[in-house]
DNA sequence: CCTATGACCGTGA
DNA sequence: CTCACGGCCATAG
């Protein structure tokens, strides 16, 4: 996760991927359950589910994601559905870096 | 060993 | 767009 750069989100399937265990996005949850915010220093706030929307209960949490991720530049647009992220735009793709931002 | 559960995902109606 | 379903698999009890 630390590899995901900022601007950038990823979903937990997508982590689990490079995890390893493509089916395994539940565990990447589950992982992300138990962190600690400030000593664990890793990204948390940049993992969203595939539909690109933010998947924390933890009251206050999920808007502190977004708030972190608008703070680094990710636009979060906030629907009836909840606030929601471009994947078309904002996802991380490993594999095209090198081909510059993703046109819509 | 067995069941229930969950910061999930893809597909299809 | 929404909703339901089935699949997933590590963990907890």
């Amino acid at each position: 996760m630390r590899t995901i750069p900022a601007g950038k989100v990823a979903t937990y399937g997508q982590v689990a991927l490079l995890a390893g265990n493509m089916r395994a996005a539940r565990q990447v949850g589950a992982v992300l359950y138990g962190i600690r915010e400030v000593e664990d220093d890793v990204p948390w706030q940049r993992v969203i589910n595939a539909s690109g929307g933010i998947s924390t209960f933890k009251v206050g949490a999920g808007e502190l994601q977004v708030a972190l991720l608008r703070s680094e530049g990710v636009e979060v647009e906030r629907t009836a559905a909840g606030p929601r992220v471009a994947l078309r735009r904002w996802q991380w793709r490993p594999d095209l870096e090198r081909f510059g931002p993703e046109p819509e």
